[in-house]
DNA sequence: TATGAATGAGAATTCATTCAT
DNA sequence: GATGAATGAATTCTCATTCAT
């Protein structure tokens, strides 16, 4: 009532009080919920909060949310499997030189990450794996295994090839994305705290060159192969 | 206090039953906290648990410490400050061939996360970095930014030594231990979920190699400042 | 809505569907209610379920009703004051032998309550008659002492024509009613629980046998009055 | 605050505020409850209103009992098995002539209810058997059916020693407390409505002349058993 | 020091009621 | 008339914190 007189009197021709919008509202939802969870975590994110952001009553969450852990459920599950799916799809598709693709991957998820709220949902999920085990899943069967799996089989074909040197394949896996991963994260958690975060785009580019050439093996070898791995 | 004075004066005599070591209660309290705030997270920790856990009452905690948030300050900044500065220390006077010193530290990394809550505790200041924005600073201070400077300054010596490839030194010090966070992250959060968790020591080897080649430039020049850095 | 305009305006020759009889609305709505309110109980109650029951939506129910508790009333004033005026009328228009009506009464009593919601309603005004004194009232008026008073004048007139036996007619009316009050109610409350709830026509029987006989004095005398009563 | 402050005001030497009453608490809070659920049925009763008649915080009550349901189950259960066991008790013992148990146990029954808050509670367990079936056979097993075995063994006994007329002593057993029931759950429901409520003892005393009379048969034929039952 | 009973502010959830369509 | 999305007051339950013992 306080808020509808403060935001009626310096607006007179605000949208009217109770609109009808079943099909936009659970969107709508789910973006404010994203921001209120994504800033406070899950237990000191007030429904309040989610409410008031999305312009709604508390009561409406619940015409959408049976409770505040399936809003939290469909934020974090709603969020990024499409972009991954593409990401995927994309590296599987590609013919070319196994190498050429990591600083793209790399880009590509840097932007992700700069764009969206990635990194927070990210930080959500590592922050309540414990209390919500099956978004730990989610999240690890969408995005965080389909990447790893993804590069995983990409650097496995490069080494059959020839173009890669010998080794774990996952472990080369956590070798190219780790850095990038480390970073996002040390954005997230330190953006208020760290006077020099790394810059992305240029982790991106200069650590693919790293982990090309590290990968690689000698040149003058001729192939990656002709080194020995333990 | 009657009590005190009970055990104190009327009885002088008798083991020590009630009265417990004053000194080692902080730390009984901050580990069994640790314990609980590394299982549930800040907010989902009672110190009900935590109280139990330890073994007292759940009164006794406020005779040690001000307030909930005051005991997680203290679980987060009290632990691994030592390790690291040792970490650092070793490192600083380390004058071999720096390449020597990454799975040195790796290793070191791995070891430590696998034998202590390391990963708990990160995974904790990353869930509540924004609600408690001085543990980050301090986790930042003691910990992150500590040995990711002693890595920046051992990189650029080697650099300067032509040992090491040019490039920004603080993000090659992100590949060099990126890969180590993540997967001590992931082990930390798919726990429970991922049927392959990545072996940390296998990582610590296998990417020393890697970063190490991929930082030292082209074999074929002879030098790693043969190759120009953007 | 799409649905109204679709059967309606390009299929003008159906029967009606949605549009149904104004006048049998509040009946339909009382039903349904009725059927909730026994299962329930008042507060426990949910609008949701009653408009689902009676086939339509909530905001309807408030074309036809104030307020819950207007249903609540509507329910428990609307039923059986019918039943239990002709139970009255067909009483005093008796001219026979008092006690032959005593069977008859309690098996009317026996058969209404089986093939109706009486016992649940009786429930209902037993649970909520603090909180709808009024309730209380409607019932006690039309129902309880419209018996228990069309008993005891027939037990008065009983005992001014010497078939009965004196004392307070009212109590005799208890007497009379109330192991079938009971009954009632034992059935209603432990349907579930008891394994041998009572036979209703077979205790209004069997105890019209005992009552007339308690009633009628000893038959030795020849007249009821013949015994002293306090 | 409030509170403290009236009663604080009006009475300098109140209480003090937080007491210590481990073992005293659970019956002051039965006993409070009691009070609130009597008078507005479950769901009506808030647990405010219990704590304030208990002179106690919100917060505490959930010290003694998990849920409010919990609070109900105790406050059901905890009374009147004990009283009621008396009365199976001395009746069975009994050795007299089966009638004159008649008049005793009515007025033990109508002296209970009218001291107590037997009424109130076979009110609410009227009112609630739907939604806490448990209570329902509690009561059912604690209190109706023990009076019911009771009293029908003891018709039963009757019957074999030619005291009393044959027919199902179950539903004798109905017709002798029935009126009892009837009355006192007149006295709870119309308390405020009705202008005569019916004296229990009275009723007590001429329900078990009649009755007596009733089950004892025809004084001509010299014997119970010389009249034909169904 | 230690206890644990007591507190009370706070949050999630429910649901009768309203109202724009 | 009919709908059902939206509302928000009301209530249960939680738990960090206090304090009498």
């Amino acid at each position: 009532m306080t808020l509808k007189s403060l935001t009626g009197a310096s607006m007179p021709n605000q949208p009217p009080k109770r609109r009808r919008r079943k099909t936009e509202r659970p969107a709508e939802i789910i973006a404010s919920a994203l921001d209120v969870f994504a800033d406070k975590g899950f237990a000191a994110a007030k429904l309040d909060d989610i409410a008031r952001l999305a312009g709604i009553s508390k009561g409406t969450l619940y015409l959408y949310f049976e409770t505040k852990e399936e809003m939290f459920r469909a934020v974090v599950s709603t969020a990024f499997a499409a972009d991954f799916e593409k990401m995927e799809a994309f590296a599987s598709g590609f013919e070319g030189p196994t190498t050429q693709l990591f600083p793209i991957m790399l880009s590509n998820i840097a932007a992700l990450a700069a764009n969206s709220k990635l990194p927070a949902i990210a930080k959500m999920v590592i922050a309540e794996s414990r209390n919500f085990p099956d978004l730990a899943r989610i999240w690890h069967d969408d995005i965080v295994s389909r990447v790893l799996d993804t590069l995983t089989k990409l650097i496995a074909r490069g080494q059959k090839r020839g173009e890669l040197v010998a080794g774990d394949a996952r472990l080369h896996a956590f070798s190219l994305v780790g850095p990038m991963v480390m970073a996002l994260l040390f954005r997230e958690v330190f953006a208020s705290t760290a006077s020099n975060p790394p810059d992305l785009q240029a982790l991106a580019l200069q650590h693919s060159k790293t982990i090309i050439h590290g990968l690689q093996g000698s040149p003058t070898t001729g192939t990656a192969s002709g080194r020995k791995k333990t």
